[in-house]
DNA sequence: GACAGATAGGTTGATGTCAACCTATAATTG
DNA sequence: CAATTATAGGTTGACATCAACCTATCTGTC
């Protein structure tokens, strides 16, 4: 380990190379890239994508369970749902007993569209597993959970 | 595997807990707001601090290099050296020979920020690898390269 | 040297990201 | 029940991200 408080060439070496917020940030700018392209055809960017699928489930969520389950800024939620909303695919609703939440709800649209990217998903993401050779993918996942 | 063209609940379910594009969005939005609350004190937020690393070199690069380092679009680069240049920590200079290129320089002041930011890094990462616990963080590394 | 293709980068517009600050409603406590 | 605190969410401003489109420069070929 090279000393603490210089900013040598060979510190920086060092931060680049095992800096984890970094080869996250650069993975996840290359899948996103890679999604965005794969699901053009569907309409949705990658975000859209895992937007709508934490949408679809049998009891509609608020706001705060969907900005948990996707580790996203409660406000980063409400920006993300404008254009989903304006293509019509999610509806937000009032809610009934607590006037404060906002439930959120996949249309018939918003699902046709999920349903139409799923085969898309699968095939870009049976890809991007066969780009980690031999390892292990849950081990990955289990990794990333970790990190969020 | 649930059936190809269906968006049942499983299916859903499926793509939730496979999805590494979805983890590791998860993954660099968690970590990005970790190490941007950490490097508040030095005045970097945690891209700010990768690209000064990056432009820590013995031959300043240009931009197309650095954006393939940090796997980034070339356009988002750009965007992204404004605040830096504006705070003086970045000077972007004509090519020499090649008058289409832009020279990318970190000034004193830039280094100095850098410095400051280091230790920092250091402690939010060590905390960071040891919520990895028994999993080697070389093979998560070497998974996100994979992917990226 | 003129021209064609290739290369380096910028600009614009839409969306994604979050902190700081705000309002409205619910739950609690006296 | 009134006052307080807690909870759910929105708004604004700054920055991040990329595709589509643009200009300027270089390099090769004739």
């Amino acid at each position: 380990m090279p000393p603490l408080d210089d900013l040598s060439f060979t510190t920086t070496l060092t931060v680049r190379d095992s800096c984890l917020c970094l080869h996250v940030q650069r993975a996840a700018r290359a899948l996103a890239r890679r999604f965005d392209e794969a699901l053009r055809p569907a309409g949705l960017t990658s975000g859209q994508f895992s937007l709508l699928m934490a949408l679809n489930r049998p009891q509609p969520a608020g706001i705060a369970q969907v900005a948990a389950l996707l580790a996203m800024d409660r406000t980063t939620l409400t920006a993300n749902l404008k254009p989903l909303q304006r293509l019509g695919f999610v509806h937000v609703l009032a809610g009934e007993k607590d006037k404060r939440r906002r439930v959120l709800v996949l249309t018939p649209a918003g699902r046709s569209a999920l349903a139409a990217a799923v085969p898309i998903w699968r095939q870009t993401h049976q890809a991007i597993e066969g780009a980690l050779g031999d390892s292990n993918p849950d081990r990955l996942r289990a990794d990333l959970m970790a990190l969020s």
